[in-house]
DNA sequence: TCTGGGGTCCTCAGACGA
DNA sequence: TCTGTCGTCTGAGGACCC
C-alpha cells in the first residue's frame, strides 16, 4: 500500500560537493593526497577560490587573499585554477543528478538543487535517493559531497551545510555525509543558525541586523517583518521575514536561463595607458561574443566595468536599438563607454558584459549596419559579414583549440597560460 | 603584496511618453 | 496649451551568491 500523502510533501536534495576545485586537483595528482592544497589566483592580486580541509586547518578559506593563505599556510602546494577541467567533472556531475531527477537546478560548478518529489515510488525516500547519490558521486568519480534533504531549497541547502565536516586546528571531522530535516522540525533547525547562514545575509546586511541585536534566525523572526522592511527595504526585508518562519516556496527550476554574459579581468599593475585598456577590451569582448556563438544569444546592453586602483569602480552602460553579438561591434561600444572616464588614477580591473539577453537571429541588422559604416570608413574593401567571420573563427576554434585564433590584440592574451585571478607568472 | 571572476537581483534617480 | 501623474525604460550602484 502506497501512503499517498507523503506524496504531497516535495521533498528536495541539496548537492554540495567538498572542497570540489582542490579535491578534483588531487584527483589529477594523487601524490598531493594527505597535503594542504590550495586553489586559485596565485598571483599578488589573486584569491583562494578554493582549499582542502587540510588547508582549512590552518585557517584558510575560500575568498581569502592569497597573499593572506600564503601567510597562514606556508607549506601548501599552490596552484592555478583550471576552469575547464572542473567543467568537464560538472557535467559528469550533472548527468548523475539527471539519472535521479529531471528537475535540476545547478547552482555554479559544485552544487545543485534536485527535486525529487516524484522519484520517490521509483528509487526510494529521500533518504535513500540521498545516500545511494552520495556513495555513487563517491564510487565513479572519487569525490565526496554533502547532502541536505528539506522540503524546501532554504531548508535544503542549511542541511548540506550542517552535512559537511568541521574543522579545528587540532583535527578534521568527518561529517555525516547526508542531513535530513523532516517537516516539523524546521523551525528548531533554523532558528539556532546564526543570521549569516540565510540566503541574502550577507557582510552589509549583518552589520545592521547586529545593530538591533539579532544574532540568530530565531532573533529575525522575533523582531517580525516590520521592522525588518523599515531598516533593510520592503523587498529584502520581507523575504528575510519569509526566509525566517521557513517559508520559501522557490521552485527547483530545471534549465535556468543566463540574463547577462561577461569577462572581466585583474591587471597584475594598475593600468593608465588607453591603448593599453583598448587592446583589452577587443580580447575581453572577443571571449564574450565566442560565448553568445556557443549558446546561440545576442544583446542589446554592453556594460563597461572600471575599477580603479583605490578599489573604487564604476560602471557604465549602454542600450542599444537591436541586439548585436559581434565581438567587434561590442568592443565599439564598449570603447565609447571607456573614451568617457577618468582613467588617470589607473585600472585595476577592466570588465564588458552583455544583458537584455535574446536569441542570436535578431543580431543580424545591427551587424550588416556595423559593416555598412565600416564599409564606408574603408572604402568598401571589407568584402565578409561578421556572421561569416564568427562562423570560420567557431570552425577555427573547434579543430585547434579556444586559443587557436582571435583578434591581434589578444595575442599577448592567447599565449599566456590559463589562470583564475593574475598568477604568479605576471 | 589587500580584496577574483561570473553572475543575479534590488533600489533609486532621471528621462520620456501617454 | 499647460501641468501633474503614472508607468516604463535606462543607467548606475550596491549587495549578495558560488
Amino acid at each position: 500500500m502506497v501512503d499517498r500523502s507523503m506524496e504531497l510533501v516535495p521533498a528536495i536534495l541539496h548537492v554540495d560537493m567538498d572542497a570540489f576545485f582542490a579535491s578534483v586537483e588531487l584527483l589529477d595528482h594523487p601524490e598531493l593526497a594527505g597535503r594542504p592544497v590550495i586553489v586559485g589566483g596565485t598571483g599578488g592580486r589573486g584569491v583562494v577560490a578554493s582549499c582542502t580541509y587540510e588547508a582549512r586547518r590552518y585557517g584558510v578559506r575560500s575568498a581569502m587573499p592569497m597573499f593572506r593563505a600564503r601567510e597562514l599556510c606556508p607549506n601548501a602546494v599552490f596552484l592555478d585554477g583550471r576552469h575547464a577541467r572542473y567543467g568537464e567533472v560538472s557535467t559528469q556531475l550533472h548527468e548523475m543528478f539527471l539519472s535521479v531527477t529531471p528537475l535540476v537546478e545547478p547552482i555554479g560548478l559544485d552544487e545543485a538543487f534536485l527535486d525529487v518529489t516524484g522519484s520517490r515510488r521509483l528509487l526510494g525516500s529521500p533518504l535513500e535517493i540521498a545516500r545511494t547519490l552520495r556513495d555513487r558521486i563517491a564510487a565513479e568519480l572519487s569525490l565526496r559531497c554533502s547532502v541536505g534533504v528539506g522540503r524546501s531549497k532554504l531548508i535544503a541547502k542549511l542541511a548540506s551545510e550542517a552535512a559537511k565536516p568541521t574543522v579545528s586546528p587540532e583535527a578534521v571531522e568527518v561529517g555525516p555525509g547526508v542531513r535530513v530535516v523532516e517537516p516539523g522540525d524546521e523551525l528548531d533547525f533554523l532558528h539556532a543558525l546564526p543570521i549569516e547562514a540565510l540566503w541574502g545575509v550577507g557582510p552589509a546586511t549583518a552589520k545592521r541586523l547586529h545593530g538591533l541585536g539579532v544574532k540568530t534566525v530565531g532573533d529575525i523572526a522575533r523582531v517580525g517583518e516590520a521592522v525588518l522592511v523599515r531598516q533593510l527595504g520592503r523587498s529584502h526585508g520581507a523575504h528575510l521575514a519569509a526566509l525566517a518562519m521557513g517559508h520559501d516556496p522557490s521552485p527547483v527550476v530545471a534549465g535556468r536561463e543566463a540574463k547577462s554574459i561577461g569577462h572581466e579581468q585583474t591587471f597584475a599593475r594598475d593600468v593608465t595607458e588607453i591603448g593599453e585598456l583598448r587592446a583589452k577590451l577587443v580580447a575581453m569582448s572577443d571571449a564574450v561574443a565566442e560565448v553568445l556563438a556557443r549558446e546561440g544569444l545576442a544583446g542589446r546592453t554592453v556594460t563597461l566595468k572600471v575599477r580603479f586602483g583605490d578599489f573604487t569602480t564604476l560602471t557604465r552602460s549602454h542600450t542599444l536599438d537591436l541586439p548585436l553579438d559581434a565581438g567587434a561591434a561590442i568592443a565599439a561600444v564598449a570603447e565609447a563607454l571607456l573614451e568617457a572616464v577618468d582613467l588617470v588614477a589607473g585600472v585595476r580591473l577592466l570588465g564588458v558584459s552583455l544583458s537584455g539577453l535574446g536569441p542570436a537571429n535578431a543580431a543580424r541588422q545591427l551587424s550588416f549596419g556595423f559593416e555598412e559604416a565600416e564599409r564606408a570608413e574603408r572604402g568598401a574593401a571589407l568584402q565578409i559579414s561578421w556572421e561569416e567571420v564568427a562562423r570560420a573563427l567557431a570552425a577555427i576554434r573547434t579543430r585547434f583549440g579556444k586559443r587557436a585564433v582571435g583578434p591581434v590584440s589578444t595575442l599577448d592574451e592567447r599565449a599566456a597560460p590559463e589562470w583564475w585571478g593574475p598568477s604568479s607568472g605576471d
